[in-house]
DNA sequence: GTCCGGGATC
DNA sequence: GATCCCGGAC
């Protein structure tokens, strides 16, 4: 199979797939850049199910950059609380200091600008331009990255891989121009709901076709071999993962 | 109780 | 590569 086609079956069928299990989420309800940008500081590190409430409570509280940007940093932190690593909300509040300053109260649209705030990495830049910006700009989080190493590389190649780079060009080559905020979310969903790190649903999986890694067996899934039960295999033994 | 997962910074 | 925090898996 040519390796274009098989990137046009993954992206029509993650897009098939989206329309069928993909996440309501109350960040995908709003053009909003602001709210976007809230959405993702709170996204790095921390799971949807515990952003979600606090989401709406610090929007409610700072409904705008500008409200954001008036209050004073304490206060931030204490809203922000407990959702945890809370250099956050200090560098939240920092973005929204110098968008006030710098940008004239708009958040700037491009990567290098994004880049140069606190708090902004190569992940959140790129979720910025896709989601907030409606850019052909690709993403990669642990999600992806683990979603495209199992499809397209496999275990073996994943091993080998060194850096990120591939993996950012990957991305990057799969995004359907003009469709960029409807992939990238389906990416997300996809593999923190379906191509999950422990237990990914290989069976029903729509990429089974042409993935890589398909069929997936975690070594902790594994029934336990008579080697490893054996006093002999016992020593040997050194956790999970053995091969 | 311990381990795993998860972006950005330095 | 260490650090930040916490929930959830085991």
């Amino acid at each position: 199979m040519r390796a274009g086609s098989v990137r046009r079956r993954f992206q029509q069928r993650l897009l098939t797939w989206y329309r069928r299990h993909g996440r309501d989420l109350p960040w995908r309800k709003t053009r909003d850049a602001y709210s976007i940008l809230v959405s993702e500081i709170m996204l790095q590190q921390t799971q949807v199910e515990r952003v979600i409430p606090k989401y709406r409570e610090f929007l409610k509280r700072y409904p705008t950059l500008e409200a954001l940007a008036r209050a004073p940093v304490k206060e931030v932190r204490r809203t922000w609380y407990p959702l945890g690593y809370n250099i956050r909300p200090v560098h939240l509040h920092g973005i929204a200091r110098e968008t006030v300053a710098r940008y004239n109260g708009r958040l700037p649209s491009d990567e290098k600008a994004l880049r140069s705030f606190k708090g902004i990495g190569p992940y959140t830049a790129g979720a910025l331009l896709s989601f907030a910006f409606k850019k052909d700009a690709p993403i990669l989080d642990t999600n992806v990255r683990r979603v495209l190493g199992r499809v397209f590389l496999g275990p073996r190649r994943m091993k080998a891989l060194r850096g990120q780079k591939a993996l950012w060009d990957l991305s990057a080559a799969l995004v359907p121009p003009g469709k960029a905020y409807d992939f990238n979310q389906a990416l997300m969903d996809f593999g923190a709901t379906w191509c999950t790190p422990r237990q990914p649903r290989c069976l029903p999986c729509p990429m089974k076709a042409f993935c890589q890694s398909y069929p997936l067996t975690l070594p902790n899934s594994d029934v336990p071999s008579p080697l490893l039960l054996s006093p002999a295999g016992r020593g040997r033994v050194r956790g999970r993962g053995q091969r």
